[in-house]
RNA sequence: GUUCCCGUAGCUCAGUGGAUAGAGCGUUUGGUUGCGGACCAAAAGGUCGGGGGUUCGAGUCCCUCCGGGAACGCCA
């Protein structure tokens, strides 16, 4: 700003300051003269040019202008010596720090976090995530897959970025499904044992009843009947409901076992009818909402006085007074504000179901609601197989426990090619770490807001932008430690003249919590996947050019240890966060 | 009809209003005196769906059109 004045430029109010584009050198950079180029540069335009051309002159000439006094601001800074060289070019003035004291910092702030660097502000902040929605007596399959990858690398995120999170699951174990399912097992499975192992076996018993029962009316009959015994507590069917669900709640279990996820709090579906039922009683007692052909429904936009349709209306409960999917939704969310310490609650659930997420926290606004208003629905957008949708009425899903074993045994194949010696034991502990992380990652390495047609040649590939590709990063530097002698951190020298494969490297390392904040600020694992394979990118750049156990020079060697061990628990932080194991050897 | 999302290389996708739009796969050509070749290098490949606008600056923001998907009162 003085060194503005003193050119007789008058500043303006607030000095824009980013990070300069890497390329070596760290810094900040202005565009203050960008800004400040357009001035004067309307002077008179030579006849004759076309209004295209008259345009790019000015254009020019501002740059130039532009150029010109970030190169006088350049000259004024670098006379004070409050950095290490200010450069002028594009029309921004760069300002550099002292490479190796940048260096030297970074290193030491890894070396000291370990698996915290990265780390935010703590927040004081609670929030719950709900993910992992799955239904009892069905299969979970790859849409779940997507909706799991996502909701257990957005707690970590979150937890890491200085949140303190309340993991919890809702499980529907009373549905339509779960009813048809039900009456197929007793009509023609009775002698069957429940398998906790196969999600095959719930899947084949749930489309032959499905089937059954949309061509044949009696059979309709029957199950909406075994429906109503359960809603009136009927004993018989309780019993068959209870045993049966125990069993598919363990499959569940073993499910999200092999996932690494583990959950604080579990809802089930059966638990909120009834509180369901006390809400919309309120709602219309409080006149908020309104009976309309038998139903209580509420009409939102109305209430708030919205012109335009936004949350439209909800209808609440069927006519005949059972409860509907929205109406247990309202109850649910009631009971997180209600139960638990929390100013958030997120819902990690598919893009379809937005409107709902909308209409159920605007209503639990009007209800008073405070924490509401930060609340909000994480959407994704569905997977979908080449045929087009999946549809678990149909039976055409890829099934989870089937896809997962897929995985680990095409990496298993793997893992004994590449390591003919390894012992057995290991070569499975490293196919699992291979197959789940490649599972994951292929879940997250695309957008939210992007539709993942599941391709299951391509899933299966390990090459190029995958977990693996990420391990073997992690799993060579540890390699490169194992053989080296301990790290002199008291004596870390950074040499003055790093090449560019260290100081891209130093630069990925740095730009970890960055990252981190972003996810978690959009909800977006995206940012962590795109980071943790950049990041193993400048790591293989690196070793490739940069010898660390043969370097020449005791400082040195030393230097690029420190390098690779904070490269390697980066990685591994990284890798935590998605739910993704860092092997040390693969 | 209303609302929301998507459209970037042959394919699948990144890209925080900022400096020369990047990866993977595929294609072509290469790489063992080498810390582990699940790797690496080079080449080819782009009207960022079209058109307007805002801005010193637009793949990014606004408007509009086209193409694809989704949600819209008693399914979950």
């Amino acid at each position: 700003m003085e060194s503005l004045r003193e050119l007789g430029t008058e500043p303006p109010q607030r000095l824009d300051l980013r990070r300069i584009p890497f390329s070596g050198q760290w810094g900040l950079a202005s565009s203050v003269c960008l800004q400040l180029g357009k001035n004067g540069a309307e002077e008179p335009v030579p006849e004759g040019l076309s209004k295209k051309e008259a345009r790019e002159l000015l254009k020019r000439r501002a740059q130039e202008r532009s150029q010109r006094l970030a190169e006088q601001v350049a000259t004024s800074l670098r006379s004070r010596g409050l950095f290490a060289d200010v450069q002028a070019q594009n029309g921004y003035v760069n300002m550099y720090f002292d490479t190796a004291d940048v260096a030297s910092r970074l290193l030491r702030a890894v070396h000291h976090a370990g698996p915290d660097y990265g780390r935010g502000e703590p927040k004081n902040e609670t929030l719950m995530v709900e993910y992992g929605q799955l239904n009892t007596h069905k299969p979970g399959h790859i849409g779940h897959l997507r909706n799991i990858a996502l909701g257990q690398a957005l707690c970590n995120i979150l937890g890491h970025d200085g949140y303190s999170v309340l993991r919890a699951t809702y499980i529907g174990d009373t549905g339509a499904a779960v009813f048809k399912w039900l009456w197929g097992y007793s009509k023609w499975h009775q002698g069957e044992t429940p398998r906790a192992d196969d999600g095959g076996w719930w899947e084949h018993i749930y489309v032959e009843a499905n089937k059954a029962i949309t061509e044949n009316p009696e059979y309709e009959r029957e199950y909406r009947e075994l429906q109503l015994r359960w809603d009136q507590r009927d004993p018989e069917v309780m019993d068959l409901w209870t045993r049966t669900r125990e069993v598919s709640l363990q499959y569940l279990h073993n499910l999200f076992a092999t996932l690494g996820v583990e959950f604080d709090v579990w809802f089930y579906e059966s638990q909120f009818g009834d509180s369901g039922k006390e809400i919309v009683r309120e709602l219309l007692d409080k006149g908020i909402a309104e009976v309309d052909e038998g139903a209580p429904i509420l009409r939102l936009d109305a209430k708030l006085g919205l012109d335009r349709e936004t949350y439209r209306t909800v209808v609440l409960q069927r006519s005949n007074g059972t409860p509907l999917y929205q109406t247990k939704e309202l109850a649910l969310t009631r009971a997180k504000f209600d139960n638990y310490p929390i100013e958030r609650s997120l819902n990690v659930v598919d893009v379809r179901q937005t409107l709902y997420f909308q209409q159920v926290f605007k209503t639990l606004e009007l209800l008073g609601y405070e924490q509401a208003r930060k609340s909000g629905h994480v959407p994704y957008e569905t997977v979908v197989l080449t045929t087009g949708p999946m549809s678990s009425r149909q039976g055409n899903v890829v099934i989870y426990d089937e896809f997962s074993a897929d995985m680990t045994e095409r990496a298993l194949a793997t893992v004994r090619e590449k390591n003919p010696e390894m012992p057995p034991a290991q070569q499975a502990q490293v196919a699992r770490a291979v197959g789940f992380g490649a599972m994951k990652f292929g879940m997250l390495d695309r957008d939210n807001t992007k539709v993942l047609v599941f391709n299951r040649e391509e899933a299966l590939d390990f090459d190029g932008f995958s977990a693996p590709y990420v391990q073997y990063a992690h799993a060579r530097a540890c390699s490169i430690l194992r053989k080296a002698p301990e790290i002199d951190w008291e004596n870390l020298r950074v040499p003055s003249d790093l090449a560019s494969v260290e100081t891209d490297l130093l630069e990925a390392i740095g730009n970890f919590g960055d990252a981190v904040g972003r996810a978690a600020r959009e909800y977006k694992p995206l940012y962590v996947v795109t980071y943790a394979y950049d990041l193993a990118r400048a790591f293989a750049d690196f070793y490739r050019d940069s010898p660390v156990l043969r370097a020449d020079d005791e400082d040195l060697r030393n230097f690029r240890l420190a390098l690779v061990y904070a490269m390697k628990t980066t990685l591994a932080n990284a890798l935590g966060l998605l739910g993704i194991v860092a092997p040390d050897v693969m």
